[in-house]
RNA sequence: GGCGGCGUAGCCAAGUGGUAAGGCAGCGCUCUGCAAAAGCGCUAUUCAUCGGUUCAAAUCCGGUCGCCGCCUCCA
């Protein structure tokens, strides 16, 4: 399996530190509001980078943390009146159940900043000891200047750090040596949550929690850290500081970023009005497991432009998939497995998997997929259950990996079913078409689809 | 100013030196009471553009045009 390295920035073939064990860790949500749909592209290709690792055989501890505590919860909280843990609790929840709706598998631990605190001043303590850090007012920053590696995960150099052209560079309410640092511990400041510290009241930065919390559930130094791109620059590169300085060893073998999405090729923002959550969507009767396949479809390192037209493509594409399905399960020839099939079916397979190995390829693995649906849908008459169970087998073993092909939603009952189909039946014999057709818009509401074959009359959920 | 990315059919999107995958949409035919689904066939002499290297370029090199990201808390 190879991908590409934002720290090498190279394609490189995976190496795990440990045998047939990953460890990995994703950077999680901000809980002050709810995600938009660019957050969930990142989330959802972690997803994807985990499956494929689950799918080749490996172990995979997950890590995934949720920020519960910085200036936007704290603005959030005192704007609603509500305690803080209150707020970031009703977010974590619309949170974990977007991920559930996505078909996102849930990671081995969320651990969250404010429970991780003791971990935090740890760290920042051993920062200090060693030199890399100082206090100033009740605050404690890293200095880059003594991180001589510092900027190489970003490909900056301090002179270029150092012209600052970003017009974001605020003149900070902190001291600093220099514009550069970075704070790794906030002092009190009236009307914030604070913790007792040997340096002084304050909060933790942002970059510390990673830190300490990937250090804490996968060890001084593991295998992945993902996150989307923004995140290279300083968060990523703020970790790699904080972490090696503090252990004096390598943190993190492989760094994978997930480009953002636009919307109508713009970028999102609250001004221009076009923010989806996935609630929105929901809400306009979009298909999470359509959303998924969307935000997959496009490859990671590659800017996605999100529309509804696409989402109504993704759509589309996903219900030949369930189309296909549906037929075969309605294979009903008895006799052997054809040989040759089970071949194909292996070559399908194995081309899938070398696609998704391939920096996660995931366009081509999609290509494998519908040609194979192609190849069998073509000869499905001559099919034999057993052959429909082994391409079965084939779309499980597919859907694994991909995730899209959600469980089917309870709906009216099949002997209810089943009896109004027989109704239909009984007037389109007295050639009552009207009468059947009715029964047939019925049905169709409740979100039965009736499909005529020479067998007899198929039915399938939306 | 520094660093980096992108431009492939009506739309989405692979392919990165050997002669354009796949999906959606569309068209024709088969099947059907009508639908739906499915099948078969068709749909890019061409990869933003100009020039170069090569037996061979969407793929490599150089220029041009257009769009975009990062350079301290935005996935």
């Amino acid at each position: 399996m190879r991908f590409y390295n934002t720290l090498t920035r190279r394609l490189e073939e995976f190496r795990e530190i440990e045998k047939g064990n990953v460890g990995l860790y994703t950077c999680g949500p901000t809980v002050y509001d709810y995600p938009h749909i660019g957050n969930y592209r990142s989330y959802v290709f972690e997803d994807l980078v985990k499956r494929v690792f689950l799918h080749s055989g490996y172990r995979v501890r997950h890590v995934m943390n949720i920020t519960d505590i910085d200036d936007k919860t704290i603005r959030k909280a005192n704007e609603l009146g509500m305690p803080l843990a209150e707020v970031t609790q009703k977010y974590i929840d619309a949170f974990h159940a977007d991920l559930r709706a996505l078909n996102v598998l849930p990671a081995d631990v969320y651990p969250r900043a404010t429970e991780h605190i003791p971990e935090m001043l740890k760290l920042i303590a051993v920062l200090l000891e060693k030199g890399f850090a100082y206090v100033r007012d009740g605050s404690v920053y890293f200095s880059i200047e003594r991180f001589k590696e510092y900027g190489r995960l970003a490909n900056l150099d301090r002179a270029s750090l150092k012209a600052g052209a970003s017009a974001a560079v605020d003149a900070d309410e902190y001291e600093k040596e220099a514009v550069q640092d970075f704070v790794l511990w906030k002092g009190r400041k009236p009307g914030e949550p604070s913790w007792p510290a040997p340096f002084g009241e304050g909060r933790p930065g942002w970059h510390i929690e990673c830190s300490a919390m990937s250090m804490k559930y996968l060890g001084p130094h593991f295998d992945i850290h993902m996150g989307g791109v923004d995140n290279i620059f300083p968060h990523h590169e703020n970790e790699i500081a904080q972490s090696e300085a503090a252990n004096g060893q390598a943190f993190v073998n492989y760094w994978l970023h997930c480009q953002h999405l636009v919307i109508d090729n713009k970028k999102m923002s609250k001004s221009l009005g076009n923010f989806y959550t996935l609630g929105d969507l929901l809400g306009r009767g979009c298909d999470p497991m359509a959303v998924r396949y969307l935000l997959l479809s496009t490859h990671y390192r590659k800017l996605l432009n999100f529309t509804l037209e696409g989402l109504e493509m993704a759509g589309q594409a996903l219900a030949r998939v369930k189309n296909f399905v549906f037929s075969l399960k309605n294979v009903e020839a008895e006799g052997e497995a054809d040989p040759e099939l089970a071949a194909v079916i292996r070559a399908s397979l194995a081309a899938f998997s070398a696609s998704l190995a391939d920096d996660f390829n995931v366009s081509g693995a999609l290509g494998v997929m519908f040609d194979l649906i192609h190849e069998v849908n073509a000869r499905l008459n001559a099919l034999t259950r057993a052959d429909a169970a082994a391409v079965l087998a084939w779309v499980e073993r597919l859907n694994a990996v991909l995730g899209v092909l959600g469980e089917a939603d309870a709906g009216p009952l099949e002997a209810e079913i089943e009896a109004r189909i027989a109704l239909r039946q009984q007037a389109r014999l007295e050639k009552n078409f009207a009468r059947a057709d009715e029964i047939r818009a019925e049905l169709k509401k409740q979100g039965i689809v009736l499909i005529d074959t020479p067998g007899g009359v198929k039915w399938k959920k939306e």
